[in-house]
DNA sequence: CTTGACCCTGTAGTTACTACAGGGTCTATC
DNA sequence: GATAGACCCTGTAGTAACTACAGGGTCAAG
């Protein structure tokens, strides 16, 4: 039962985020307002540290803070069943997947004009070309 | 010699762009200013629609409105090196190669909490477990 | 002469922060 | 008790690359 105060800088460096995030986070509705010291300063406890923590490690995965919002709804009630924690996963997926296929698609693409290049002068040049006409 | 004058309508139907963004365009430098017409609308030639159509191709490839606005000057000092525009296209390149292995650790990490989830209750869930705790 | 499609400028919204500006607080040291 | 420096506060504006209005003007057809 840890009751220590914290300041928003601990939270900041426990976290490796940045003292404005934090206050973003609040502002959004992510992190809870926690209660004030007599110089109006942010007390937090260790609950805003895991939470903080929480939503950082879902960001780190490239969850959307409306995904995060979502997943930290559904953490809070902890009798639901986590099927719908598990679609906002498998959704966060599908997107990782879709990218990363749309990413490989470019770089072939990118590939195709960068290898005919034959680095001569711009009127010449092939990726100019590629990119001044339509198809292929 | 196609002199005919286009509205910012045919631009945005021809090139698929909508207008807001060839307005976009101009107020951000990369298409030059058109004539007006006497009642103030834009009157574009051809030489509009090519360069509009560069920028939309290199977009569509993933170039920066900066990488692009490079590419064009390049693109209009037709007797240079075109070195520096193979330059600027291995960037990108490099970037989106990047990019690629940054979303394939990302999916193996998503796999990985998706997979341990048994979908029972939230308490349980390994997912939440996953994001609440560091590491694995 | 009115309707509807088109055009104009300018501003605000989107995502997820980040970076100030312009202040107040706290702690240590002289 | 004064002062320096580290920390905190609010609120606004900036980033990328658009997109979406609001509130107007223009133009062609009927």
């Amino acid at each position: 039962m840890n009751r220590e105060i914290l300041t928003i800088g601990h939270l900041a460096r426990q976290t490796g985020t940045k003292v404005e995030t934090i206050r973003f986070y609040e502002k959004n509705g992510l992190l809870p307002e926690p209660s004030r010291t007599d110089g109006n300063y942010r007390a937090y406890e260790q609950e805003h540290l895991d939470r903080l923590s929480f939503i950082r490690r879902a960001r780190d995965l490239g969850f959307s803070l409306d995904q995060v919002r979502t997943l930290l709804m559904l953490a809070d009630d902890r009798s639901q069943s986590c099927a719908a924690v598990d679609a906002v996963a498998r959704e966060r997926r599908n997107e990782v997947e879709r990218k990363i296929s749309d990413l490989i698609a470019l770089k072939g693409e990118l590939d195709r004009i960068i290898d005919r290049c034959e680095c001569g002068i711009v009127a010449d040049c092939r990726i100019i070309e590629s990119l001044s006409t339509a198809g292929s």
